[in-house]
RNA sequence: GGCGGCGUACCCAAGUGGCUAAGGGAAAGGUCUGCAAAACCUUCAUGCAUCGGUUCGAAUCCGAUCGCCGCCUCCA
């Protein structure tokens, strides 16, 4: 049974999807007008993790991020730059699935974009003022909060708590200071689509409510974002959902803790953040990844180079353990091996609300359970196949930290063939006892990222990771 | 002001009523090695911010105190 702790009820609860065997799972992606920084990496490496565990667990998961490629900040990039709304969108898309696949992030079923959806969010906006929901003052359309009688359920706000304590907005259009506009007359020179009230853009919320409905149905199980957008963001996309279709609009709500610097939030608008790209130059994708899933998803995680640093040694016993499987020369035969209960620690670790950090300790100790093997001796063919298995799933599968498929050894390159070459000469200079040749090529290689090992059973190197 | 969260070893971090408080990093000793590296073995919190309370039993529940953070405004 999978227990996951939803926002709504505000406590773990058994994670039910309505179609037994399929989840339909919708995150909120980036608003593409600047690179993404580690803060935004963290979410969506988690979301995906998420999704991957999900479906190791045996979920047809049918997973869909958003693309916000129409938006204030979008505009206000364009006019810095001299460009075209598009043109900064357009890049900053792109920009969003590099860094995406280096993270090791797997691609989404489907990317919704509100510039390709635009029917259906005109269409979205007209059923609530059909309803009662929403009302159009000079080409404005404005959600009226005081007519959803559950706005405020998600964030656990009060309506005239949220009155009394908001900010004065100058805007007289409003009824409510807290009504939020649904679609946006454009100003000279902005983005404009046609609509039944004025040639303008959606306001930011709409949207989402819009394209999950458009590619995950009314009612589906798994909405996911940043801890930030629970308030007005996510309440506000309930009220549009459940006020347009008169259903529920989403059964679990997840939300991630944010990535700290100093203990403060990470934002652009404080300005303290590093780009994903940027720390990616530094750390390899394992080594970020397996430092955002030692800690909870919605535990706050503090940034630091120590932090990464530990991630990066962390990984290398599993990662060693990678190479010694798939290069191993077994003996026919079994062993006591019992890799089922290192499944089962690990499906009850994570089946616990994502508890990945604890379902890690369960593949360390797996690692140390298959190393002490592994130093008796020959390993017996069962152990390297079972073990090989688990660890693909795992580590690779769901976790995305380890990469079995890629294997110098099957695929020979110039690169590799030199490599071997030095590691002979090594060899040769030791038989001859002259070490000081043979540390120099070592330590020659490994300036260059690549580590020598003297095994038992020969020679072997790899490349070291940042 | 309203609402929510956090404080566990040198660092990170899981554990939320009951075996000896996971796991990772760092550190120390050992096996192996020409020397290393990796791996393996061993050591590393009689104690979980502080003080009270409930209980046969609490890091875990309750209360108070101290410290820190987030949301309430664009933000993953």
């Amino acid at each position: 049974m999978i227990t996951l702790y939803n926002t709504l009820s505000r406590k773990k609860e058994e994670f039910k999807p309505i179609e037994p065997n399929a989840v339909k799972f919708y995150m909120c992606g980036p608003t593409v007008y600047d690179f993404f920084h580690v803060g935004n990496a963290r979410s969506f490496v988690m979301s995906d993790m998420i999704r991957r565990y999900l479906a190791y667990r045996g979920f047809d998961v049918t997973f869909a991020m958003n693309l916000t490629d129409v938006e204030d900040k979008i505009i206000r990039r364009a006019n810095e730059e001299n460009q075209s709304a598009k043109e900064i969108a357009d890049r900053y898309a792109d920009a969003f699935f590099e860094d995406a696949e280096k993270l090791k992030i797997r691609p989404a079923d489907s990317n919704p974009r509100p510039t390709e959806h635009m029917d259906e969010i005109v269409a979205m906006i007209e059923r609530l003022v059909e309803n009662g929901y929403a009302y159009e003052v000079g080409g404005n359309v404005f959600y009226d909060v005081a007519k959803f009688e559950g706005y405020g359920k998600l964030s656990g706000k009060k309506l005239d708590e949220l009155e009394a304590g908001s900010r004065v907005e100058v805007n007289k259009e409003k009824r409510n200071p807290l009504d939020f506009a649904l679609w946006k007359k454009a100003k000279p020179g902005e983005p404009k689509w046609r609509s039944p009230w004025s040639e303008g853009r959606p306001g930011w919320h709409i949207e989402c409510s819009a394209m999950s409905c458009a590619r995950l149905g009314e009612t589906f199980d798994v909405h996911a974002g940043g801890s930030d957008l629970i308030f007005p963001h996510h309440e506000n996309e309930i009220a549009q959902s459940e006020g347009a279709n008169g259903k529920p609009f989403v059964n679990y709500w997840l939300h991630f803790g944010f990535l700290n610097i100093d203990d403060e939030k990470m934002s652009k608008s404080l300005g303290n953040f590093f780009t994903a790209r940027d720390v990616l130059d530094n750390y390899s994708a394992a080594s970020l990844r397996f430092f955002f899933a030692q800690t909870h998803y919605r535990s706050p995680l503090n940034f630091s180079s120590d932090g990464l640093e530990a991630a990066r040694a962390g990984l290398e016993k599993l990662r060693v353990l990678a190479e010694k499987l798939k290069r191993a020369k077994p003996r026919a035969g079994k062993d006591d091996f019992d890799v089922e209960t290192h499944y089962a620690r690990f499906n009850e670790a994570c089946d616990d609300d994502f508890n990945f950090p604890k379902g890690f300790a369960v593949l360390f100790d797996f690692a140390r359970d298959v190393n002490r093997r592994l130093a008796q001796g020959e390993p017996s063919e069962t152990l390297v196949e079972k073990a090989g298995t688990f660890l693909r799933e795992i580590a690779e599968g769901v976790f995305g930290v380890v990469d079995f498929s890629e294997d110098a050894a099957a695929d020979p390159t110039l690169e590799t063939e030199l490599i071997e070459f030095l590691i002979e000469l090594r060899a040769e200079a030791k038989r001859e006892k002259n070490y000081a040749l043979a540390d120099r090529i070592r330590d020659g290689l490994a300036e260059r990222g690549v580590r020598i090992e003297d095994g038992k059973s020969g020679v072997t190197y790899r490349k070291t990771d940042a």
